[in-house]
RNA sequence: GGGGGAAUUCCCGAGCGGCCAAAGGGGGCAGACUGUAAAUCUGUUGUCACUGACUUCGGUGGUUCGAAUCCACCUUCCCCCA
């Protein structure tokens, strides 16, 4: 099976310009395609992982990737599918941020010569000047056009600045130049970008009379149709800091049973054959393809070490062995503690486990916390300094644990 | 440029000058049930020194014993006309 029909058995490709066309490329490894990622955070986050996944796909097929880095598209801010405008960045904060991303996957790609590129569109987009680009470039798109395009559909009823409007024209500029300075012909992206993608190649088009090639990549929902990634509205970060691999794990050993065999086969790289054993296993067997799941793709973000610590740390909490060394740890400060010992509310705001002293005092009150096997029962509950320096273990709730020691 | 409307807590959205920390829904959190799943049911969801106090309703001033509610100005957004 050949690289293009591997990503349709895996339900990646959503939608396709020309698929014979591209197919052939992709196929014998003739593709040099790009892939725009939008700094708008200073970490990428589960939902350019499977970006990320497809170019290593390709790269390994033979195929060259250009990750292109939008320094100059997020000054603009991209509006397809939002309702609301985004917030604006300043300069310091994207550079800061393509740095960050910079680093991230560089763990995932390969780059150099001969293999992976980055660039960013910094470097072209922000020194354009006005009046040549609006000949030389708007005179090729027709607004009726673009305000037909379905992802602007919901900001034409809650309004749409000229700024974000013109989003469009600079994704489709930076694929025209992409196609004029380094042979790219082949552009990916998520659903979402289809219409600005589409706005490339009809620019290489009308400037060059020539073909560029666009694919979209499935956006990864749960069964009800929201965009995985996120929990409780937060993103799941690639950056360690921002989600520790033991939350990384988690957070896909948690997946809704309906989503498992689609999330193995759009996100790791278990060879096919080997996915299709699985989902024949025994409803029984749930549980076991979730771990899978889960060790696999922390794998991939953080390394085989990282993984098999957060396997086991889960294990150990859940299932009662193994090792639980790599739990999420608080060490409390003595000046915390006051008559030698220190109240379990105070204990859960500084572990980061409630917000507030008042929301820490409802989740005793509510029976939501107990320490070393045993809950809490009283809003006043203390715990010992001698309790606290062998180290105590503190669970909210079915699966968030700590552990606390001075 | 002219005219009209809107801004409420995480989001949507109700809100009569006092009974408003502010209805309802969504989301979140916790409890029960479970399989670290889903669905369902229950509780909870501004802060703190928690039967009380304090700070919130775009911003700044004002009217009033008392303002999310009334007035003025400002900011932002939407709609209609040009």
């Amino acid at each position: 099976m050949q690289i293009y029909e591997e990503l349709q058995a895996r339900g990646l490709i959503a939608q396709v310009t020309d698929e014979p066309q591209i197919r052939e490329l992709v196929n014998n490894g003739k593709a040099r395609f790009y892939i725009g990622f939008d700094c708008t955070a200073d970490s990428l986050t589960a939902g350019h992982f499977m970006a990320l996944t497809l170019m290593k796909r390709l790269q390994m097929a033979g195929n060259k990737p250009i990750a292109l880095i939008g320094g100059g598209t997020t000054m603009i801010g991209d509006p397809s599918g939002r309702t609301d405008m985004r917030k604006m960045l300043t300069k310091e904060d994207i550079d800061h941020n393509a740095e960050c991303f910079k680093r991230q996957m560089e763990k995932f790609i390969e780059f150099g010569e001969d293999k992976a590129m980055m660039i960013n569109n910094a470097d072209w987009l922000l020194n354009l000047n006005y009046v040549d680009m609006l000949r030389d470039v708007g005179a090729c798109f027709s607004v009726n056009n673009m305000l037909r395009a379905e992802c602007y559909k919901q900001r034409m009823e809650k309004g749409l600045s000229f700024l974000e409007f013109n989003y469009m024209i600079m994704q489709s500029y930076d694929f025209y130049y992409l196609f004029k300075n380094y042979d790219c012909n082949l552009q990916f992206g998520g659903d979402d970008q289809w219409s600005n993608m589409l706005g490339g190649t009809e620019l290489i088009r009308r400037k060059l009379g020539k073909d560029a090639n666009a694919m979209t990549i499935t956006l990864l929902t749960d069964s009800q149709g929201k965009k995985m990634g996120k929990t409780a509205g937060n993103a799941v970060w690639l950056d360690p800091n921002k989600t520790s691999p033991f939350d990384f794990y988690q957070y896909w050993r948690n997946v809704d049973d309906a989503d498992v065999m689609k999330c193995i086969r759009m996100l790791t790289f278990i060879p096919l054959e080997e996915i299709e054993e699985m989902d024949k296993w025994e409803d029984s067997r749930i549980n076991e393809k979730k771990a899978i799941l889960a060790y696999s793709l922390t794998a991939l973000v953080h390394g085989d070490e990282e993984a098999r610590k957060a396997e086991e740390t889960s294990r150990a909490l859940f299932s009662g062995a193994g090792d639980d060394a790599n739990m999420p740890h608080t060490v409390v400060e003595e000046a915390s503690l006051s008559d030698g010992s220190i109240t379990v509310i105070d204990l859960l705001v500084l572990g980061g486990l409630a917000q507030s002293k008042g929301e820490a005092r409802r989740l005793i009150d509510q029976g939501g916390i107990s320490i070393d096997g045993e809950k809490v029962t009283s809003v006043g509950a203390t715990v010992s300094k001698e309790a606290l320096s062998e180290g105590i273990k503190l669970k909210k709730g079915k699966k968030i644990f700590r552990k606390y020691s001075l």
